[in-house]
DNA sequence: TGCATACCCTACTAAATTAATAGGATAATA
DNA sequence: TATTATCCTATTAATTTAGTAGGGTATGCA
């Protein structure tokens, strides 16, 4: 399960790549129109912002843009700032590799084993699905 | 991320399917075998006892051991029993389904969209993997 | 210059979940 | 009837989640 930081944070992009134009937009229009509370929003935007996905501008007509590159950044790329690991387990998590501590041989973990499987199959859709496949008749 | 309930759980099911026999083993024994608190998986194995994937016997001699048709149990099924959703949003779960509070049509959502495809794949793995897939030179 | 606007930032908190632990009840065996 | 081992309920510490509070800072406009 995804938190609601995940799914308000993706939302809220696919909000902004639907615009036509790529004027600043307001953090309350967006937090209105995906029903979303505003404070909470506001921290999420943040984080986007800081993760180089979102430019920002203050004061009047300000409000949070698409970068450049953020509609051909994949999604794994979003997921992995907003929620963190893909993988089910962190000893099979590329990005954020931990070790197991009840496990001797991760090789031989049936778990792990797993896990990998699954890993790498979610991966094959979030490393090749960016914005721009949301676009369309989406909210 | 699954949660170690899931993982000492699944773990210990393929510690039972390796047995040669299927005569009942103590809790102590796979806790010490696989490096899990040994109140915890008392706790985990009961909970797989109820859900019908294993038979247990009392007094001395006595122990959990599988029941015959967990061997070709689909993954799938104990993960929904230890973990609970599959699926990374409620709205897409099969067997957990719940509506979203923000989202007034989920056909339109680009979160669930997205997410039915990354559970098709994962169910694709758990709903055709069993515990004989996990027998072989595996701890 | 000064005021309104809108993002920036830190800290705090209530609620839920997780990962156990405690302690006894019950059933089977010898 | 003593021992063994599961069964069951309740409690708890730690962590995570989903916010909320309350200002600070930069921008634009009159």
């Amino acid at each position: 399960m995804i938190s609601r930081k995940t799914k308000y944070g993706f939302k809220a992009l696919c909000f902004l790549a639907r615009r036509e134009n790529n004027e600043p937009v307001q953090i309350s229009v967006i937090a209105e129109e995906e029903n979303i509370s505003l404070k909470f929003l506001e921290s999420i935007l943040l984080t986007l912002k800081k993760a180089g996905f979102l430019g920002a501008k203050k004061g009047k007509g300000g409000g949070y843009y698409l970068l450049e590159e953020t509609r051909n950044t994949p999604v794994a790329s979003f997921y992995r700032v907003l929620e963190g690991p893909i993988a089910m387990v962190p000893c099979v998590s590329l990005n954020f590799y931990e070790k197991c501590d009840d496990c001797p041989d991760e090789t031989l973990c049936s778990v792990h084993n797993l896990m990998i499987q699954v890993r790498d199959n979610t991966l094959s859709i979030l490393e090749n699905k960016t914005l721009n496949d949301f676009v369309k008749n989406q909210s």
